[in-house]
DNA sequence: CAGGATCCACGTCGATACTG
DNA sequence: CAGTATCGACGTGGATCCTG
């Protein structure tokens, strides 16, 4: 969890990297945004991610303010993620990531 | 480095984010995209990262088309790197990140 | 159901020494 | 100057078992 941006040499590009980069984050915060919105569900979607790594991403990332766990008092337990409004604002950054991605990655079978 | 972008579960996010991001990459893509394009200027100006991190990285962003290494043959060597097209066309999606960061990073010594 | 706790295998990375 | 090679410490993360 980022807690002062003069930890990444004051690159504010790594700070925001670090709030929502690495292997899981972008795909839960899109699940996220697409209301699959539960442990389990998130959980489902993504059978590479172990339920240790699952957990901990979900705390940073509700540490870093990106999203809301709100959980419900019964029984069996259940609780619900949101996306935040600073969650909901990485939105443009991940359509243009996107973009980016398929013309620069997807399309150039012919390289390499 | 980054060869097909399956690899990432299909998300093109994630695949982007591989391609420059990391503790390294988006500092090295500044330095270059501001002339700092020799080894030994990068080197000194990312004293945290050791030489065989930033060959490394250095070789990755190559590899990924986002970068050109141009060797002079000389005594002592001489080696310039330099944004490739590709490379370039990541400056917007700086800038954004850059924003981010600082709109929701930098102006928030209240929060924890 | 949604985790917490523990153990340990694995990969990553820094330090050091060496080279064209 | 611009790297490469090797070694070993360290942290990250998977597997497994346990809990409210």
């Amino acid at each position: 969890m980022v807690k002062d941006i003069q930890e990444y040499g004051g690159c504010p590009v790594s700070a925001t990297l670090k709030v929502f980069g690495g292997k899981w984050k972008p795909l839960i915060l899109y699940f996220i945004s697409v209301d699959v919105n539960r442990f389990g569900q998130l959980q489902r979607m993504m059978p590479g991610c172990s339920k240790r790594m699952l957990t901990n991403q979900l705390r940073e990332l509700e540490g870093d303010g990106l999203i809301d766990r709100e959980v419900f008092a019964e029984v069996p337990p259940k609780v619900i993620y949101t996306l935040t409004s600073k969650g909901e604002s990485l939105r443009p950054i991940f359509r243009e990531l996107s973009n980016w991605g398929k013309m620069n990655l997807l399309h150039q079978s012919d390289k390499n």
